[in-house]
DNA sequence: TTAAATATTTGGAACGTTCCAATTCTGTCA
DNA sequence: TGACAGAATTGGAACGTTCCAAATATTTAA
């Protein structure tokens, strides 16, 4: 019944050239002939020929695939899911495609996935690491010269390059902000303690305070789950405080959102009773109520310069370590109490 | 400096075997002595050996790639974020991997990568179809014996498996809900009229309303993008009808959370002021303020159910069009009225 | 008109695996 | 000891492409 394939042969056979032509065209070629290639082209249409990539992948030793690989840790968190839709959009547009694997922070799983990865040949990898990843993990990778390009969260020792956010600054200037509003007690909360991520936020978040004359207090840092739930944990230590803040920035807009919900849940107000500033900018930032302050990373933009490293990379043949800072802007919205609730929307 | 790819024909030779015994042992064949195996596997972690997954899918004409080509409408909706997850889930744990992309509801972009996924013989293939997506367009892959199954969106006449939550009934179950609570006035918002699900949805929405002895009126139907900024838009229309609705079953949570925002911004309180129902329980629905009640199809479950009928297809080698309908349930919340806004937070 | 130059085409030989048929080992039984 | 079964191993021949070196066709220049 489902016929046997119809290879590059057949196509030869039909048009009446040798196989070497065909495949001449296949990569379009400037030897060969314009009328030959009309006529190949019409007979590969009319045959209903698809290309083998395995085939020619195997002959064409190495990078060649034009697949990318590209692992995340939560695709259901949209940070990460913007991210992989960036990524896409370049590898796309360059002729690539790309193997999406979610690792749900499991290392194992990372491991996994990077393996199975490796035996379909892909060109480049894009990883967004699991919590606590080995550097050491990716080394085979890049032994074999397949270049890796690391993003969202560094890690220190592997010799891979690396897209990350400002982080640093952006706390810096979350909290400059607050701190210009007129709040002295200022928390930080949620975030793992064991991440690259945590440690530069927090060092922001600190060199922040300095900066506005406050005193960093160990007390006012709290950290939980970087999820909704972790916010609203995080919030319900923090607000029980001897000595209270007024105002909190969040280690992400899931931790901001779960805060609000906190304090909404205690009949406080955010924005007016308490201000909050997120670190992100996800999608949902905007359109919350009261929309978010927030520190704006443009996951998008991340997944989008990876991707741009990457090829860049692969293109090259050699992957020189590379690794860029991608520059953060605070969005002031309405959720730190600068603004009045006022919205105009669409439609009406 | 990068030394040629370590092949089966290498760990033969350190092994002191042939290379088909090598080719045995990677098939995990019962025919091959213990010891020999072991030897074996030991030169191969010895040697650092990567399965070529593409030459063997050269040999092993057809199926088995072990890919599955995943294409989704719109990655950055966390409903399919979702449902990719569960997809992956099932994908991964039978030993196959996911190519994912993200057409953004372009047709075309949608044929590049269905054809790119072709030539890099995907085993089969699950898609949400984006919007006006012609059926024969997967015509070519179902003849070539690829086994495809839509999801989310049905697409008639199309000869291939679909799994698609109980629209209709999800909405009747909705506008019972809306009726029960003394609504007489309920307006459909939201969605696209071309398309299939739209169809689905409203007729349920008809069917409710005449369960429950009400009548259908031509203009409590406003359609609009099926997003927030849709919601919006839709709310604003009907407010303004002669004869106000005071609730509204929503195309799905993304209008619904748009309509709660246009009640906000007219300083209407969802909930207390005017009744939403939304569709697909996205995971915000829950901790929204208020939370949504909505009718919940758990795209996770739908990308697992999608997932197992094409492994199963895949596994059977013959594609018997076969249509799943997975059931719904109404999720009460806040945003109807049913309930106070009384929440019990954690973590204090 | 012919040699030289240029444009186009072409047969193999790879690439790394699996499969087949055939071979070589074991041990067992007469 | 020889024959025989079963277990274990093995050497090619594929699979569908690309690449190379070489062949052939077409122009151009003299």
């Amino acid at each position: 019944m489902t016929k046997a394939r119809v290879t590059v042969i057949d196509i030869a056979k039909a048009a009446g050239v040798s196989k070497s032509t065909v495949s001449l065209v296949l990569q379009g070629s400037s030897l060969v002939n314009e009328g030959t290639r009309a006529k190949v082209n019409a007979v590969m249409r009319e045959l209903g020929y698809v290309y083998n990539r395995g085939a020619a992948n195997l002959r064409q030793a190495g990078a060649k695939s034009r697949i990318i690989g590209v692992v995340v840790n939560d695709l259901t968190n949209s940070f990460f899911a913007e991210l992989a839709v960036g990524v896409d959009m370049v590898v796309q547009s360059a002729g690539f495609v790309q193997f999406l694997s979610n690792t749900s922070e499991s290392i194992d799983r990372q491991r996994e996935v990077v393996a199975s990865m490796r035996e379909h040949g892909i060109s480049g990898l894009i990883v967004s690491p699991a919590r606590a990843t080995d550097a050491a993990d990716f080394k085979p990778l890049v032994a074999a010269g397949i270049p890796v390009v690391v993003v969202v969260r560094n890690l220190p020792g592997a010799k891979v390059s690396s897209v990350v956010s400002d982080n640093r600054a952006g706390m810096v200037s979350a909290v400059k902000h607050l701190a210009e509003l007129g709040h002295k007690r200022i928390a930080f909360l949620g975030g793992f303690t064991d991440t690259a991520v945590f440690d530069d936020r927090l060092a922001g978040y600190r060199s922040g305070m300095e900066a506005a004359g406050l005193d960093y207090h160990q007390d006012l840092v709290i950290s939980s789950a970087p999820s909704r739930a972790g916010g609203v944990e995080a919030i319900g230590k923090a607000i029980v405080l001897a000595d209270k803040p007024t105002a909190a920035v969040c280690f992400n807009d899931a931790v901001a959102f779960g805060v609000c919900d906190g304090l909404r849940a205690r009949r406080l107000e955010p924005g007016s009773d308490f201000a909050v500033v997120g670190f992100d900018d996800v999608i949902e930032a905007q359109a919350a109520v009261p929309a978010l302050t927030t520190v704006s990373v443009h996951p998008q933009g991340i997944g989008r310069r990876g991707a741009q490293l990457l090829l860049k990379q692969i293109n090259a043949g050699k992957a020189e370590a590379e690794t860029v800072t991608t520059a953060v802007r605070l969005v002031v919205r309405e959720s730190c109490g600068a603004r009045k609730s006022v919205k105009i929307e669409t439609g009406l």
